[in-house]
DNA sequence: TAGATTGTTAATCGATTAACAATC
DNA sequence: TAGATTGTTAATCGATTAACAATC
C-alpha cells in the first residue's frame, strides 16, 4: 500500500538529490539491521544511526508512500524492498567502464562499491598498450567498439574515468552509443543532452576537508 | 581588499557545504582559464562553463570579499589566490592513507586527485601480508604506529579506506592519534568528536544514477 | 559616453524542523 | 488502556534567483 508524493498536477514529483542520497544511507543501515535480525525499526533509531533527525527520516519516506505503522515503526524487510524499488535497484544493471587508468583499474578491482546490483561487463580504453590485455576476465577494448558492444550486451550505464581533457568528447560518444546514464569521475562539467549524469569529483573532497579543518564550526 | 561575510555578531560565518564545493569548481576552471591566458573572467562566463547561474557565482564569491571590478569581471590570478586561501590550500598538507585494500591502493597510485597540494607520506594497514611491503616509496606500517608516525611527521589529514566494520574503531584511533580531519571512504557514518569529517560514499552514487535514469526529470 | 559587469537587496523557492492528531 | 510512533501540517530556516543601482 503506497500513495506516492505528487505534484499539483498529481504527477509523481522527482525527489531532490539530497533525499535520494539519504535513501541510499537508509537502505544500507536497514540491510545491516536485517543481518542483525531486527524486524522493525523506528525513525528515531534509524536517524540516530545516521546522525539525522527522526522527522527527516519520516518526511523522506512519506514522500514515497506509507511504509510504517504508528506505534510500531517500519518493517525492515519490506522497507528495504520499497527503497530498492524507488532507487531502481530491484533489478541488475550492466555497466561499462571507460578509461582504464589508475582510477579505472581501482574501480574495476574494488567491486565492493558496485554492491551486487551492478556488474561491469566491458572495459574501454584508447591506450594501445592496454588494448587486448585482460582484467577480471574482460578484454580491454578500443573506444571504437563502444557503440556496438553496448548494443549487443544492452549495457545501460557508463562509468567515466578518462582525463578531463578528453571527457567531453568521450561523453558525446557515450551518448551516441545509446547509454542511459554516466557516472562521471572526470574532473570537469559535462555538457550532454538526453542522458543522466552523476558527478563524483574526487579532487574537491580534500578541499572541503581543509576548509572545515581551518574553519572548525 | 576584502570584507568577509559576517554574522550578526560580526564574526565570520562558515560557508555551507554547497558553497565550498562550488569554490573548488570555480578554482579548477579558473586554473584552466589561466593556462589559456585569460587574465579576467566574468561571473556569466564562469557560470556557463559550470552549468550554474551568474548570480550564484557572484553571490558565492561576495560572501568572502570584493574580488571583482564592475564592468570588467574578476582577475583570474588574484581570484585563484583568494579561493586557494579560503579553501586552506595556500599551503601543502600531509596525508596518511589508512587501509590499503583495492580502494586505498588505487588512491595511492591515482595521485592525480591529490592535485599537488596534498601529499601522502604514510600508509597504514593491519594485514600481516601487506606490512613491510612498499608502495610509492612508502613502507606499509601497522596501525599501532599511527600515533607516533603522525606526531613525528606532523601529519594532519587521514584518508580512511578501511571496511565499514572496522571504520568506527579506526576513526577513534585516528582522533586519538591527533589528526585534524578525516576523508572517509568507508561506507558508514562515523561517530567522532573534535575532528572534521568529509564522507565520500562511492556506493551511493550509482544508486543516485539509477534513480535518475528511471525517473528522468 | 555607452556598454558591461559587479555587489547587494528583495523576492522566491525549497528543505528542514517542530508539533501533534491519528493510530497501533 | 497507556505508551510508542507514524504521517502530515505549519513554522522556520536557508539557499537560489531576479533585479538593479553603483561603477568601471
Amino acid at each position: 500500500m503506497r500513495s506516492p508524493r505528487t505534484g499539483p498536477d498529481n504527477s509523481p514529483r522527482r525527489a531532490s538529490k539530497a533525499v535520494v542520497a539519504r535513501l541510499s544511507l537508509y537502505l544500507r543501515h536497514l540491510e545491516w539491521c536485517q543481518r542483525h535480525n531486527q524486524t522493525t525499526i523506528s525513525s528515531g533509531i534509524l536517524a540516530k544511526a545516521l546522525n539525522l533527525s527522526d522527522a527527516q527520516v519520516r518526511k523522506d519516506l512519506a514522500g514515497f508512500g506509507h511504509f510504517g505503522t504508528p506505534g510500531i515503526g517500519y518493517p525492515t524487510s519490506e522497507l528495504i524492498g520499497e527503497i530498492r524499488r524507488i532507487l531502481g535497484i530491484d533489478r541488475p544493471w550492466l555497466v561499462a567502464l571507460i578509461g582504464f587508468g589508475n582510477l579505472g583499474q581501482a574501480l574495476a578491482r574494488h567491486q565492493g562499491f558496485l554492491a551486487g546490483d551492478f556488474q561491469i561487463v566491458a572495459i574501454f580504453d584508447n591506450d594501445p598498450k592496454k588494448l587486448g590485455s585482460r582484467e577480471q576476465g574482460l578484454v580491454i577494448q578500443p573506444l571504437e567498439e563502444l557503440s556496438s558492444t553496448r548494443a549487443i550486451r544492452s549495457i545501460e550505464l557508463a562509468i567515466l574515468c578518462v582525463p578531463a581533457e578528453s571527457a567531453q568528447d568521450v561523453a558525446h560518444a557515450v551518448v551516441e552509443a545509446g547509454f542511459h546514464g554516466i557516472l562521471n569521475f572526470a574532473p570537469t562539467a559535462l555538457n550532454v543532452e538526453g542522458i543522466q549524469v552523476v558527478d563524483v569529483d574526487l579532487t574537491t573532497y580534500l578541499e572541503q576537508l581543509t576548509y572545515k579543518v581551518q574553519s572548525p564550526v
